[in-house]
Order: C-alpha cells, then structure tokens, then sequence
DNA sequence: TGTACATCAGTGAACGCGCGTTCACTGATGTAC
DNA sequence: TGTACATCAGTGAACGCGCGTTCACTGATGTAC
C-alpha cells in the first residue's frame, strides 16, 4: 500500500484531486439542498465541466452517495474519537463521556444535511453497502470504549459490572447483548487483559446512545420547536441523566435525583 | 360546523370521495416509494385520471404532502391515545406505559413509509405549516397524560412530583419545563382539580419519549442490523428502564436494577 | 314538471424544466524503444 | 533526446424519461324561475 511507485505522474495527481474536488462539491451541495437534491449534472456545471465527465471518476450518482455516506460516518466517528483522546484521561470517565456527547452533537449541528444522510431516512431506492458497516460502527464503539476506560479505571460501581444484572438470563436481549459482547471481545483494540464491558451495561449504552441520537434528530427535524426550542439544556441534561444510567457517576457535581 | 345543509348533492358526494381516494393512492404510493417518490401525475395516473384533473382537489403537490403529514400524525396519535384509553384503568399507569409505547412502535413498523414521513429527515423544500403542529403534539400529550394518571392516582413516588427535582434552579431547562408545565395546564383536558405534572417529571417523560421514537427510528432505518436486529427485545427492555426513568414502578414483576 | 343559465369536474395539449446515462469523438499526457 | 504508439480525461450531442403546473375546452350536474 505504501509502496507504490513513488512519483506519481501529474494524471494520477489530477485524477486524486479532481475525485477529491468532486467529493466537495457534492457534499456542498447536500448541505444546500439535502440528499434528493444531489445531482451529477449540477455537481458537473457548478465544476465547469460537462456532466457525461463526472463518469471518469465515479460510476454512478449511487457511488457518489456512497462515497458521501462513508465520508459523513468517518467524520462523525473522527469527531467522537478526537473528543475522548487519551484512555482514562485526567477528566475521568463522565467527563469523556460528557465530552463525547458534546461533540456528537456539534457535529450533527454543523452538518445537519450529512447528519441527515446517514441518521435520517434512508434515500429511496438506495440501498447501502457492506462497505459502510465498518464506519458506522465507530461511533457506537466510541461510547463503549468510555465504558471500557471506566471499567479499567475502576469508576464502574461493581455491582454495575456484573454480567446479567437487569436482563432476564436465556431471552433474546440477553443473547444478542452477549453476541455483541463476544464480537467486541475479539475484535477490540484494547489490551488484552483490559476488562470487557458486561453485556448488561452494553445494553444500558446502546440505550443511552439512542438516546442522544433520537435527541439531536428530534432537534434537527423540528420536534422541539415551540418547547425546548434551543435543546443545549434540554441536551446537557441528558447527557447527565445517561451517564448516570450507564453506571458513571458525577464526580464533580454533587448527584442529582438520577441514580436514587 | 354540523348544521350545514342536510341533503349533500352527488357532486359533493363524489368530490369528497374523490378527496378521499386520492389522499389514500397517494399515501399507497408513499408505502411503496417514500416520501420522494409521490407524484401527482403518478396518483393521477393509477386513478385513471389526467394529471391536471387533481388540481381540483389539491392546490399543488405540497398541498397533497401536508394532507399526508397530518394525516399520519393523527394516526400515530389515534394509536397512541387508543392504547390508553380509561384514565387511571385497571392496568395501572405502568401498564398504561407500556401499552403505549408498544403501540406507538407497532404503528411504525406497520407504516414505516409514514413514519419516515414525519419523524425522519424533512423534505427538502417542503416547509411544514403551522396546521401540522397540533396533531404533531398529540403522541407527546398521551405520554403525558399517563404520568399526570399516574400522579392522580398516587402511583407516582411522592419525591418524584416535587416541582424543581434534579434541575438547577433558574437556568433554561428549567424555564423552558416549566413554560411547557404552564401550556399543558392551560390547555389539558383533564379535570381541573387535577393534579400537574411537575416540570422535573415532565422533563424525564421528553427524554423517554425521545428514547423511544430514537429507538423506533434506529430500528427502521437500520442502525441496529446485524446487533439488535429483531429489536423487539430491546424495545421491551427500553420501555422497561425509561418507565422506570420517570418513576413509575413495576407493580407486576420484580423491579430490574433500574432505579437502585 | 320543464326550461335557461350557472357551476364545476375532468380533458388534452402544451410549456419548460431537470435528470442519469451512453457513445463516438478529439486532444492531451504518458510510455517504450 | 526523439519518435510512434497507447492510454485516458474531457467533449458534445443525444436518448428517453418523468415531473409540476397552466390553460382553453367540453360536457355533465345543479339551481332558479
């Protein structure tokens, strides 16, 4: 991969820079117009060029979109891993957890048409593929690796970290949280004697996660409108309530009514 | 409104139904292309009718969406004001709870097309009108109603109604609970002894509310696969945690660790 | 009950638009000798 | 360094499609006398 020939000729740096430039355009034109209003031929005008060109560089408008989608999880996923740097930083568990959520939702807020193309209905008669799996789990890996620092860090009250704790054992949440545990387990980038998140507390994650999506979606989509017009308190509220759900406690501020 | 002239002539007769049956090819339509794919000449199309010939019933096409809009809303809104239908029944609220939220998915995974409609991404270029908002607010107001049977019935914790419990005073989630506090008295239909719920609860019923339509949006638009792909153990469980969120307890079966 | 006029539902043609994609082409850039 | 050939980026025209909306019209339904 990094040893190709080292001097690439000035086609292949136009090439790189034109599918680069391509990308942008798109992905301005999404931020005006949202996903349905993407065209090749207003991509191709607004570039100077003529639209039957555009096919040198992606093959269809769906490869486009493709190719926007995964750009639009990688960002997100680089905004979530970038807001919780270092493993059991010096802010603690809450504060990485609290610094994730933030920056989730800056992110969505910053780009709510690319928020909207991959958190929002799916665009009719486009179906994704394989391809975008792997980015979109960075995000959610992102919120358990918080778990995972806190564990390590002791910050996870013990009877929290017990396996089962909440779930019936032998029905299909329990099994499908422990399928997610195992994958995790065996595909993780964590030390291999790091503990690993119990299935019970990777359900109260997924839980909470939902949670703060289905909250920047309701903000973004309207929902709030006429009540908690701007949702930053209505937000950071909830980032408190589900850091207190997911088992880590506040150890700033004194507890509010959460936990008890 | 009801006294209007009793004997209705065949035009109006055969307009209303004409309405009736192009709102219904249209919302057919939606189930089968989304939101994007409505097309007047296409409804007109499969009614065997000119494509100019529905002008006479809808005014443009934005016109026929936001018929469409409201309609979905008001038929989540049936659903979810359905599933509870006795104040304070035998159920008792956390049955109550849990019959509505049920419902409220069910109805989404049986119109997922009118889901996405409104709870998905916005059209773009379609700016919703006032007119849509108070059917949008009917989901939310049964959510509502079931802790205010809840707090009639005694069945909430009494620490739980206590007015400002868990939000800092004076700043502006407080202001904005206690704004929508005031709206939900001045326009309940409850009786007026009845009691209120309190900001601090109110603030919890958004966020499980919020948890929920996340959840259902996540489900249909495919955040789940290939983890909680049935969800509907997931779903279970969430119901279960977020009743136990906004204080109603599990009177049937032994309480999970949720509140403790 | 019967006639004269008004209302209005539905027609068919047209306007003007934008789209994704294909295809034969020209001309510039790169490669082999 | 120079020439001959291969590669490939970009052009321009075209195909075939669907869309929302307007407009002058015809013919049926309703109303007033």
């Amino acid at each position: 991969m990094t040893s190709v020939k080292a001097t690439q000729t000035a086609r292949e740096r136009a090439r790189a820079e034109l599918t680069r430039e391509i990308k942008n355009e798109a992905r301005r034109q999404l931020a005006e117009s949202g996903a349905d209003g993407l065209s090749l031929r207003a991509v191709a005008r607004s570039l100077g060029m003529v639209s039957s060109a555009l096919y040198r560089y992606y093959p269809s408008r769906d490869d486009l979109l493709t190719a926007l989608i995964i750009d639009a999880y990688n960002a997100i996923g680089d905004a979530a891993e970038s807001a919780t740097p270092a493993r059991g930083a010096q802010a603690g568990a809450r504060g990485q957890w609290t610094a994730l959520c933030r920056a989730v939702r800056a992110w969505a807020l910053a780009n709510p048409h690319e928020y909207a193309l991959i958190y929002g209905s799916p665009v009719p008669g486009y179906r994704a593929p394989e391809a975008t799996i792997p980015p979109a789990t960075r995000v959610p890996l992102a919120f358990v690796q918080v778990l995972r620092d806190a564990l390590a860090a002791g910050e996870l009250p013990p009877h929290e970290s017990l396996p089962p704790q909440g779930l019936p054992p032998q029905d299909l949440l329990a099994d499908q949280a422990a399928g997610l545990a195992a994958a995790l387990a065996s595909s993780a980038p964590g030390t291999p004697g790091a503990p690993q998140v119990p299935p019970g507390v990777l359900v109260r994650v997924v839980i909470a996660w939902t949670t703060l999506f289905g909250m920047i979606s309701f903000e973004l989509f309207g929902q709030f409108v006429g009540s908690f017009d701007p949702a930053d308190a209505l937000f950071e509220h909830a980032i408190a309530q589900m850091a207190a759900f997911v088992g880590l406690a506040n150890l700033a501020r004194p507890l509010d009514a959460a936990g008890t």
